[in-house]
RNA sequence: GCCGGUGUAGCUCAGUGGUUAGAGCGACGGUCUCAUAAUCCGUAGGUCGUAGGUUCGACUCCUACCACCGGCACCA
């Protein structure tokens, strides 16, 4: 049997951090896994590497778009590889095989009546190459910020009005294609509020795959990048069995609607068959907060891997994090999972296990009998772990299997083999201690493999079990299957302990210096944090307001009336969360009515009798029925709250900036 | 605004209509000595978000409210 699991695939315009690595290792752990139930796993990740960004990215770093695209994506593979990750194919949508099926998909589409021309003309983001509906020239991105671009084009339509029936079907028939259930009724409120079509070609872009029999088109990114999973194993069979369709999506649930609505409906039009499940898994955080690069507190995986090793990284993000939830890292919870479950829980049993047989029985592990009670316990935690592998509740499996290594921790201490060791009377039952501590610590250490596969392989070692692990099969995980007179391997420290003192500077100046690579990879200039967001999202749509050297005339500005303002009045806008809606005196003859998302930042109450600083000769506009003329200026950083600007000294109403 | 989720010991979380609400980590005390100053044993007195209600009895059921999170809408 065959089992097909992908990851998303990466794009290309940052760096791999923690984030990235987070889904990757939980992929390779369900590989590993799979491989352990016996199934011919493929395990798929790649790179998405086309679009308009990608092609202004490269151009910023002084590169071609192929010569961009191929530093980042060797980034990739090359993190994928350092993690010990056990990739069967990386996919790029750069690879030639690639736009072979993404064209074949194309024209099934076509041919099966599910795709049409239309033209758009409206507001577009160029950062995030998405169509912006109902906004005005000048408007922002919803999604990013950054402002937007008036654009008119003709697209290539995908017909995905005409699927909501059938993608409800689909969900209603089988409960669990979306995992977990929470992302399962998002999607199903989402497709039940009804489908508009969705563009899926771009002439505005050049670096992309060509629609077939068209000059100017290339594919939209999620048409083009979505087709990976099917050409990364492009008509390959397994034992004569179809790789496609994949068995599991594995992806972040911010792309859920992507894959659980967008991908099942383009393969419904082409007639393909679909993946049989799609899970998306939480985010990580930074001791709570949202990773963001604007806040700087995005965390590598490199860092981590180099001062604890990368089992320690996937331990603490399997056991820590509940999979398919939001989770936080830290480097406190890090290095005391570390310390706790894997160096005096896991390291310590292996060692004092070794250490005893080493001593007492010149390194054979006994013959003879085995603790009934010990055997009991190791079979249920066995079945409990695998039924919570079966569910990828990992953080349950780990729990599981400490349970398993406490128990025997305390059979040892009960039963003091080293007392018996010293009573020539009692060898038959050291015999059996040292058989079933061993015994336990082999069935744990089978367990464990999917998630920590270095460590396991030292220890099965060391336990001198020969058969390479991922040959081992869960049936091998019965109690007694290990040989009596079998030699132990040689023993090393598996977890040495690490002191949060020097462990955490030294993760913290890695990481800098990791970040420091990246940059100069992607050729940005290091600089620090705070200074990132201007110079990122500003560049797009001055540009042509902007010379050469990044500067404007003092005309520019000039056109600009900033002024000085009293807020009169505020109260909340019904039925807007971020809306106030103010009266604002500018010195003249009224108030002027102005619209501001300020809410969530500011109390109307906080806001009445303080000076501002107000843009008054903005475009009239109309939000929420209310008439707006002007802006208030406030500093903001994407994801963070607006800041208002004000005066330290006193300054009258009406004052004009310049 | 609509829909959904969460709110339990310092931290991470489990939990059931009913005697004294649990686990792991951390902390403190003790113990063994095979072991990575590890293990093992003992100790932790937390208004179970707030306020009501149903009930003989609620942390567990209902209502309202608050906080946080997510989706959608709105908006930026």
């Amino acid at each position: 049997m065959k089992y097909y699991l992908t990851t998303p695939i990466y794009y290309v315009n940052a760096a791999p951090h923690i984030g990235h690595a987070y889904t990757t290792i939980a992929a390779d752990t369900i590989r590993r896994l799979k491989r352990m139930q016996g199934y011919d796993v493929v395990l798929t990740t790649g790179t998405d590497e086309h679009g308009q960004k990608i092609e202004r990215a490269a151009a910023a770093a002084g590169k071609s778009p192929k010569a961009f695209t191929d530093l980042i994506s060797a980034e990739f593979k090359k993190q994928w590889s350092d993690l010990g990750l056990h990739i069967d194919r990386f996919q790029r949508t750069t690879n030639p095989s690639h736009a072979a099926v993404v064209r074949d998909l194309f024209e099934r589409c076509l041919k099966n009546g599910h795709i049409y021309k239309g033209s758009y003309t409206g507001q577009y983001c160029v950062s995030d190459e998405l169509y912006v509906n109902d906004a005005k020239p000048g408007d922002p991105c919803p999604d990013c910020g950054r402002p937007t671009e008036t654009v008119t084009e003709e697209n290539y339509y995908f017909r995905l009005s005409a699927f909501q029936d059938r993608l409800l079907e689909l969900y209603e028939t089988q409960p669990d294609f979306i995992l977990p259930e929470t992302r399962r009724n998002e999607v199903l409120a989402f497709v039940k509020g009804g489908l508009q079509d969705l563009s899926i070609s771009r002439t505005t872009i050049k670096w992309g795959i060509p629609v077939p029999n068209e000059e100017k088109h290339v594919f939209y990114v999620w048409f083009d990048a979505l087709s990976t999973y099917m050409s990364a194993v492009h008509d390959e069979k397994i034992h004569g069995e179809s790789l496609w369709p994949a068995d599991l999506h594995l992806i972040g649930k911010e792309i859920v609607r992507f894959h659980a609505i967008y991908w099942p409906a383009f393969l419904m039009a082409a007639g393909l068959p679909l993946p049989k499940r799609i899970f998306a898994h939480g985010w990580l955080l930074f001791e709570n907060d949202k990773m963001s690069k604007s806040r700087g507190n995005i965390v590598r995986a490199t860092p981590i891997q180099k001062v604890l090793g990368t089992d320690a990284l996937r331990y603490f993000l399997m056991r820590e994090v509940v999979f398919g939830q939001d989770g936080s890292f830290s480097y406190d919870a890090l290095v005391g999972r570390y310390n706790s479950d894997l160096a005096n829980g896991l390291g310590n049993l292996a060692s004092r296990t070794l250490a005893m047989i080493t001593q007492y029985r010149e390194g054979v592990i006994p013959e003879g009998a085995s603790n009934q009670q010990i055997a009991q316990v190791a079979t249920v935690i066995t079945e409990t772990a695998l039924e919570a592998y079966e569910r990828f509740e990992f953080s349950k499996v780990l729990e599981a299997v400490w349970s398993l290594i406490s128990a025997v921790d305390k059979y040892i201490v009960d039963n003091a083999p080293w007392k018996l060791a010293k009573n020539p009377d009692e060898q038959d039952r050291l015999n059996e201690v040292l058989y079933t501590a061993a015994e336990a610590l082999r069935i744990a250490t089978g367990l464990l493999w999917p998630i920590l596969p270095e460590s396991a392989a030292k220890i099965w070692a060391q336990l001198g079990c020969r058969k390479p692990l991922d040959d081992l099969r869960t049936a091998e995980l019965n109690w007694g299957h290990l040989e009596g007179g079998q030699h132990l391997g040689i023993p090393s420290t598996i977890f040495p302990r690490a002191d949060a003192k020097i462990a955490i500077p030294q993760m913290q100046e890695l990481e800098v210096a990791e970040v420091a690579r990246q940059l100069e990879i992607l050729g940005k200039k290091p600089e620090p944090p705070a200074a990132k967001t201007s110079s990122d999202s500003a560049e797009p749509s001055l540009a042509k307001a902007i010379t050469k050297d990044g500067f404007i005339t003092i005309d520019d500005f000039g056109k600009v009336d900033l002024r000085v303002g009293l807020v009169k009045t505020a109260e909340r806008v019904k039925g807007a969360d971020k809306l106030l809606h103010l009266h604002v005196d500018l010195g003249e003859a009224e108030p002027r009515s102005i619209v501001a998302g300020l809410a969530l930042a500011y109390k109307p109450e906080e806001l009445v009798g303080r000076k501002v600083v107000v843009v008054a000769n903005l475009a009239p506009r109309k939000l929420r029925g209310l008439e707006s003329n002007g802006m208030i200026v406030a500093a903001s950083r994407e994801g963070d709250l607006p800041v208002l600007a004000s005066f330290l000294e006193d300054v009258p109403v009406g004052a004009r900036l310049k």
